[in-house]
DNA sequence: TATAGTTATGACAACGTTGTCTTTTTCGAG
DNA sequence: CTCGAAAAAGACAACGTTGTCATAACTATA
């Protein structure tokens, strides 16, 4: 191997392979590429060569030839806490496993369409995976439509038809929930709603709802606060709900972050959880776990969502005629013990 | 603009402004690159154009050319929780800042130097990070140091001399909080440690009993219980602790997830804090303001690491030689409502 | 105004890969 | 054994940039 000026060992390229294995350039393009019409003998002499010479292929060469980075992106905005630290996590771990790279943009506030825009022509990434709250931002799907770039969003309020996209089916699991206080003798149930432009706090609501419904138990609007996903959203509308006349005998806040501001009220204001009231969030991440009491929540897969987000995006980029579906990962129930029947008497 | 089959405008290139401009493209290249002999008049007709052609540079082409990527790596092992994500977010924003991009890789538990030698390789970037734990993994440092690789690390185990890297005062944090322990007025202090292979840990338990020391208490090892800083060995040690026959009046729990996990055992044995037992914790994430009472704690800006060693990195692969001394980042005491004064009597 | 010494600009190759097109080899049918 | 078609392999250019070296255009000096 030859040596540098600077004393490291200059690469193989191509070309050291195919003077090894006597054979074309363009045949260990092919061997590497996985093409088809290569001999059986020439594939193995050509892979050992580059077995031999430690060959690995220069990505910069490749895709300025192919004027595509074989990356996908991802674009954040307020990147905090668990949720999208698992996402990301999940996305990376996906685009390694399939020998992506995953190129990460911060955006800031202003002028989204052309930080997108400028994002898209440096980086040429395949693919777009956008998260929450991004994902509804009409100027980013726009920059994307227009520069034809496949994107994959989770949870988006306006699905256009047969888009992909991957997501919880909140509703369900909100239900569901829900509908385990009831099953467990509550009547008197309490929701702390989350922020009101996203999607997310809307199904969860409605899952609410619905569960009630299906009770035969009448909404009754003085047990529903609005939130807006904090802690100290939490604390306040507990505050409001253990106020009432005749408080709730269980909260179903819808997630786990305003639990904990719920359990902070109640310990201030002397209030057994869940001896004198139930709770359940909704995440099943950190935050579930060191409070006390431990919460019972329904336990989603961000990173899955991550997972999942870049699998579709490599299908999409790869196959983009094809028709989609949404893709529904799954949920379940974590039982903490924040919950038990209600007081009787 | 010129039309591609695929419908899209096919970027213009340094030939385009090259002609439009009326130079060379090598004239276009000076620019671009701020080099320096450039008449004035010349370098405004190339600004020109490169805004009327809308002309953004082809990194692929320039990283090929210059045998490098103008990125810097992070190297991650089980990333999870709020640490990994805030480091994560502080390094992207910086590298962002900076013109610079950042290529994640996720380390998995077999042949760490043959991943790392073809993270290298491939991805040929200008510096990596190193983040706890693979920042201590010395077949990782050999791997660069062997390919000379500029990196910073967290808060290293044996840090080289002249080595540059980022941490936090860990020793007088944890002995200030001990100290506030002490001015308060606790004499009974006990302390859960955090995992004995970590330099945090080491680093937190050093304050601890410094300032013990410093206050003329007299070190008490049945005070001292080894965690291993996740929220049961905290919940256990607790156990421990609470069961003396002469329990602490207070306790240093060297995170803020077994400072939680102390929380839950207090409020399972139904011993009240702060009235019966004062708790401080390390970190200040998310955790120390979601659970109740809210932790009196370290707040270290996580994040701010993350923004530090990218920054040193940038400084170090444009100026290798100069020597380097470690960066200290600030950090500071946070009042929640788990400490108050030790019960008279 | 000629001349040397700068400073500014340009021509051209090279980086390592893959696409296009051409040539060679292989193999089966006649 | 020949021919033709299909399969395999190769030659060469192109992607967009920057480094090297050569040349042109300016200055300041005599």
């Amino acid at each position: 191997m030859p040596e540098l000026p600077n004393g490291k060992a200059a690469a193989a390229t191509i070309v050291d392979v195919a003077q090894l294995a006597g054979v074309s350039i363009k045949t260990v393009s092919r061997v590497i590429n996985n093409e088809v019409s290569v001999r059986q003998a020439t594939r193995a002499k050509v892979l050992e060569a580059i077995e031999r010479l430690g060959y690995k292929r220069n990505l910069f060469a490749r895709s300025l030839r192919a004027d595509k980075s074989f990356a996908f992106g991802l674009l954040y905005e307020n990147p905090q806490g668990d949720y999208s630290a698992d996402i990301l996590h999940g996305a990376l771990s996906a685009c390694q496993e399939a020998g992506y790279h995953l190129v990460v943009e911060i955006l800031s506030d202003d002028d989204i369409s052309k930080q997108v825009e400028r994002f898209l022509a440096t980086t040429k990434v395949d693919g777009v995976f956008l998260t929450p709250p991004v994902c509804d931002d009409e100027e980013i799907i726009n920059a994307l439509e227009r520069t034809a770039t496949p994107f994959v969003r989770i949870s988006p309020l306006n699905p256009a038809e047969q888009e992909a996209y991957v997501a919880i089916n909140e509703f369900e699991a909100a239900r569901e929930i829900t509908n385990y206080l009831v099953s467990i003798g509550h009547k008197r149930i309490g929701h702390i709603a989350g922020a009101e432009n996203h999607l997310s706090a809307m199904e969860r609501s409605r899952g609410y709802r619905k569960a009630l419904n299906d009770a035969g138990i009448i909404y009754d609007d003085s047990l529903v606060v609005s939130g807006n996903f904090d802690f100290d959203s939490g604390r306040l509308a507990a505050h409001d709900l253990f106020g009432l006349d005749s408080p709730p005998t269980a909260i179903f806040a819808a997630n786990d972050e305003m639990a904990a501001g719920v359990l902070a009220t109640a310990h201030e204001m002397g209030i057994q959880i869940p001896l004198e009231c139930s709770l359940v969030g909704f995440d099943g991440g950190t935050i579930s776990e060191v409070v006390w009491p431990k919460l019972t929540t329904i336990n989603q897969s961000v990173r899955g969502l991550g997972v999942g987000a870049i699998r579709l995006l490599m299908d999409i980029s790869e196959n983009p005629e094809i028709e989609r579906e949404p893709l529904f990962l799954p949920y379940a129930m974590k039982f903490g013990s924040s919950t038990s029947g209600p007081q009787v008497g």
